[in-house]
DNA sequence: CCTCTTGATCTACCATACAAGTCCATACTA
DNA sequence: TAGTATGGACTTGTATGGTAGATCAAGAGG
């Protein structure tokens, strides 16, 4: 609270409880470890993953920031069911968001970050020939990320992350066959091509019909899972 | 961690210390009473706020995750200083996020609200008139948020609250005479005009152009107060 | 004069204990 | 039987003590 202090500051990583707790329940959150309904309790996970209740709770109030999970004051936790109207939100603001990042990125690009896309785009692709799903969905964060970096938006990144955490729920529970996986592909190369050409409305569209396609199946998760709405 | 319990809920505001503590750093922070670069202890906060450093901790990991706030591990908290290249982010997210809510407005708007904005624009235009500060940005902040629950966005205007905090901080550094006030509310004027003649490219440039001015005198401030960038 | 060590003093982090509100089954009452 | 207390078993919220890590200043040794 005094004067302004310098405060030398070396970045760290800070592989803290409180992260740590934080990281595996988004995890088991969006895995449907934990399905939509479920109820936490603070001294459960505490026990569970054998830590003090503190760390919990606070990687608890993180949760509850982006919507994972409702904190009910002297009542209890609860894992967010999913909502049409909340996914609707969600799909807007992610589509704004990584439609003004490519669009940034038309501008102006790091050449170097651009040159590592090739390489997760091919990784991406043999996996969707070998439907190896887990490869398939890292190497889509990884692309994501990388057009978020290369194009100086790393702040906006973060928020991105935040929604794509309800996206990528509901996409746990939809299966992918290998020819929207290959889709998916084309849609990612078709987004660095306009990036490319430096082309906005061009790279702004492929962008949108990229994100559009994710939440299509929501309606049929809705008629099999009712009980995971809301 | 049982089975979906329905847990019966029924809506809470709570009035909690960590909420209390967290709301009056956050004012406290845009208003500039802890300038960019103050280091904040959470005992001493604690001490000054009367509650224990467990609230002012919790509200802290808020902060931060806002981005108000850096907590260096066993180091310090400091109040995040200003920085072009994060308010160049910003400006970019809040533009993509509030152009959507516009432009999802077009589509349908709940008329009720657009009855209240009508209430809120003229008080705006009553307190531009009279040159007072307060009332225009809370009415601001008003209208921006019934543009939001009009359109159904209240999920996304949540993230814009976030972002706004940044821009509001910046905003307190630049003082406002009355023209820039008057020209204020034209834009907003604009910006419903297009919403009721369901035109989301014109609404979406009247946004655009509206939240582009905001940032207009960053660069005078660098000039003024470097001490309060990194 | 420079480098390293040491220890005092900060900090955030974590664990534990306590307080207060909610829910629910049970027993009591009309 | 229906309605209403009541007490216990939950929950999250708050307070406090102790711990490990970081910083910095003073001093020893080269």
């Amino acid at each position: 609270m005094n004067a302004p202090t310098p405060l030398p500051l070396g970045h760290s990583k800070a592989p803290s409880a409180t992260r740590g707790v934080a990281d595996r329940l988004r995890q088991a959150i969006i895995s449907m470890e934990f399905p939509p309904g479920t109820r936490l309790s603070e001294g459960e996970i505490a026990t569970r993953y054998d830590v003090s209740r503190q760390p919990v709770r606070e990687a608890l109030i993180s949760l509850s920031r982006i919507g994972l999970v409702q904190v009910l004051p002297q009542r209890g936790t609860i894992v967010t069911r999913i909502s049409t109207r909340h996914m609707m939100q969600v799909r807007i603001a992610r589509e704004a968001l990584e439609s003004a990042i490519v669009q940034r990125a038309c501008e102006r690009f790091d050449p170097v970050i651009r040159g590592s896309i090739d390489a997760i785009l091919e990784t991406q692709a043999r996996a969707a020939c070998e439907g190896d799903y887990m490869t398939i969905t890292a190497a889509d964060s990884q692309f994501h990320a990388a057009l978020a970096t290369g194009a100086d938006c790393e702040m906006i990144w973060q928020m991105v992350l935040d929604v794509k955490a309800h996206m990528d729920r509901v996409r746990h529970l939809t299966l992918q066959d290998r020819d929207s996986m290959r889709i998916l592909v084309e849609q990612h190369r078709a987004i660095v091509d306009a990036i490319d050409q430096r082309d906005p409305e061009l790279a702004d569209h492929a962008m949108r019909h990229h994100l559009m396609e994710i939440l299509r199946d929501l309606p049929r998760v809705l008629a099999e899972r009712a009980d995971f709405f809301e």
